[in-house]
DNA sequence: AGCTAATACGGAGACAGTCTCCACTTGTGG
DNA sequence: CCACAAGTGGAGACTGTCTCCGTATTAGCT
């Protein structure tokens, strides 16, 4: 029984492996906000009193850091939609969560260009990860349909994503507020039984296999 | 042909320079294609058969390439668009071209990476220069509001936004799929007046202003 | 056609950032 | 308190960006 039963392959996590690990991090994060991702690695390291090797050795590509930065912050947020769900009735959490999501994005809680640095995007990060954020988000979701508020046949992957593409707009002008509405938009149409516009008629060409299942 | 009693200025665009301007987006559109928009520059410049120095003097910084490169494609679509408008009803006219936006993407006839590259994301390309494809989707929604088939109320720019969002999500697994599952949701939103989930009552903290007009 | 000045070319090289390697230092368990 | 694994840092090889300028090409004039 080498260490206590669990992990019992990993000896120790060294003490100043740890804090430099953390200051790390912490500068990066600073970084990344100043001058996006692209952020020089051999300057953080300098600022965080490290040498490029070390923290090469903690972080072996930009990526790594990135995500690891990124899923500091998500928690926060997790967190916040934990509470939401036990003190609204269902869609209203929802909502509600669906707007905080943006106030952090907004508020520079979370990092937005994080969501676009990693290889395949936001996907990876938020679903990839199965992070805390991706679990709060369809918990919310399962609940309002499970109430009745949202449609059955709604997917919780498609909101998700619609919210995540939200966030690829802030550089225009009015992005939060357009942000807001969209939210009522998805969930306005999340709850209407879709009525296929008209009649879509026309066959469109690229799509053969529309599943015309809608009632 | 501009040329001929306008711009006086300029002496000629001479031949030589036009054609390898030509080949350098050419080969840059494969080079984006096959390794995203950070391909090395030098190496375009050569598969293209002309020095760095030409292809910095065409195109002083990657985003004017990439920017250039992604004009091209647009057009296509755009035209697409203004079909469309004449063939069908607004509201199905709407719907046909958004799915056609997403069959573009998906089809590889738009280079996607190029919507992340450029500082100030998506955003920039298609509004900043109100390009032909910001343009014909204005004028699809516009059509479909006036027609009656969407609601007054509803920004077109909240549309393009959200749907230019679901494009960021092309890293998972199902997204073609969910991308026009997201259009029906987006349009049912737009169509059905928002009823305020439940009420929402309880004040959420970021959000004081949202008008409560809607009916 | 022939001339010539404006225009465009291309690649060498200065520079900047990434990442590896390994001799050296430090914390920790015994 | 000591030995040694764990951790460190920075020199340097490498790769890609971008500029500069001597040379080549061409449009427009005669």
């Amino acid at each position: 029984m080498s260490r206590s039963a669990i992990t019992p392959d990993v000896r120790k996590p060294r003490a100043d492996a740890q804090r430099n690990r953390e200051r790390i991090v912490a500068v990066a994060r600073e970084a990344f906000m100043q001058h996006g991702t692209e952020a020089s690695l051999d300057d953080i390291a300098r600022r965080a009193g490290v040498g490029a090797g070390t923290l090469y050795r903690h972080f072996p590509t930009r990526e790594a850091l990135i995500e690891c930065v990124y899923h500091t912050e998500v928690e926060k947020l997790a967190a916040a939609g934990t509470h939401l769900q036990g003190t609204m009735p269902p869609l209203e959490a929802l909502r509600a969560w669906m707007l905080l999501f943006i106030d952090y994005v907004a508020g520079k809680l979370l990092i937005l260009p994080a969501l676009d640095a990693v290889p395949g995007g936001s996907a990876r990060l938020i679903e990839g990860s199965r992070g805390p954020i991706y679990g709060a988000f369809l918990h919310l979701i399962r609940h309002a349909i499970e109430s009745g508020d949202l449609l059955q046949e709604v997917d919780p992957n498609d909101m998700a994503r619609a919210l995540i593409g939200t966030f690829h707009t802030t550089a225009m002008p009015g992005w939060e507020a357009s942000a807001r509405r969209i939210v009522d938009l998805l969930i306005a149409g999340a709850r209407s039984p879709v009525q296929a516009p008209q009649q879509v008629s026309a066959g469109k060409k690229g799509a053969p296999s529309r599943k015309s299942a809608r009632r």
